[in-house]
DNA sequence: CCGCATCCTCATGGATACTG
DNA sequence: CAGTATCCATGAGGATGCGG
């Protein structure tokens, strides 16, 4: 153990001694659209190996970034305490510093709905989207729900009903209008929609905050 | 090579896969003050290996986010490209996370102006302070400038001539203050300062952007 | 000197098997 | 289900060498 630090009084470097181990803010990523268990972290995490599973998350609960609870059904959650869960700054900013790498896919990689929902959030934060509006959001193979409200804007992963307007198209075009790197109308050259084509105006068309 | 990848159609994934290598973001951090030579990477960056500094230059440089570029004595020196100076946003808010561990310190940690510089522009960023105002700190050891205009906080790590006004203190209470943590009631049990006091309002009293 | 490359050792990460 | 134990592969850290 005695994990490896920078030994440098300096925010980053201290902010990494807690969080730079690999995978350990993506656990916090998981985390941010709720508590999981371990063994649904650990089929989220496509990759991750069990012990350093395990080992990531007693680090982060013995740093105070995560929290053991008990969950609905009895079982052990693992959750973001108060100070896990301001890491959404840093989280949002790395997805919108991404944005120039996800405007162009990469082949291979896996896609989750969960994801999507966190950009989206990212994305659509730093601008001025005028609500209320929803829209459904269907990329191959998945679904989510992008709601905006007076406090911002709201993805939901599983809807219980499909909203009236529903955008269709790759994933990429998606992000791409969410971080404006796309136009609208130059969007919808490679996606669809179906109902009321103005909702994406409201959502989409904000100018920066 | 063939760097490890989390393969995740992610913001935060890619991110990471770009710049989450031990050491990549604390040499973003040190090329946010301006471009450095290799040997002043390898001297601010205690620790890291000769192989390493040049492998994460490689990386960064291949990538897009740090290049290379002819210094003004001629040598060849590396700075952030524009995206990768767009990591200040991310940097800083890992700076502002990190308030909790940062006023308490840690024993042994080497501290340098140059992070002071970086933490007191990141915790200063997201507050209303006014302007315009110079103030010198002074922590053991090391002096730096802070001053602020229309365009927001500056700190200057050499400064030419000392401000009028100088708060002397731990850096652990100049963040304190910075981040907001302590009064400047509070900060002045532990602090102290030579010339006009009501600068220190001016600087640090500012209320959340 | 500066800017690395090589070599070696050890800590960390990854895959799989196994257990309370 | 929620981890531990084990073993192998990879990456980090440190010393040293070497060409420009």
């Amino acid at each position: 153990m005695a994990a490896r630090s920078y030994n440098q009084y300096c925010g980053l470097a201290r902010s990494l001694d807690t969080v730079g181990d690999r995978w350990s803010l993506l656990i916090a990523r998981e985390l941010l659209l709720g508590p999981m268990r371990y063994s649904e972290l650990l089929a989220a995490l496509d990759g991750i190996a069990t012990n350093l599973l395990a080992d990531r998350l007693r680090n982060l609960e013995s740093a105070g970034v995560v929290e053991r609870q008990v969950g609905e059904t009895g079982g052990v959650v693992y959750a973001l305490t108060p100070w896990g869960a301001q890491l959404r700054e840093t989280i949002e900013s790395f997805v919108r510093w991404s944005t120039p790498l996800m405007i162009r896919g990469r082949a291979g990689d896996a896609s989750e709905p969960r994801w999507l929902a966190v950009a989206l959030r990212a994305l659509l934060h730093a601008r001025t989207a005028r609500w209320p509006a929803e829209v459904g959001i269907e990329v191959p193979g998945h679904f989510v729900t992008l709601r905006i409200d007076e406090d911002g804007p709201h993805v939901t992963v599983q809807p219980d009903q499909r909203p009236d307007t529903i955008l269709t198209g790759e994933p990429e075009v998606v992000l791409g209008l969410a971080a404006g790197a796309l136009t609208i109308d130059q969007a919808l050259t490679v996606a669809s929609v179906q109902g009321d084509r103005r909702v994406l105006t409201t959502v989409f068309a904000g100018g920066p905050a």
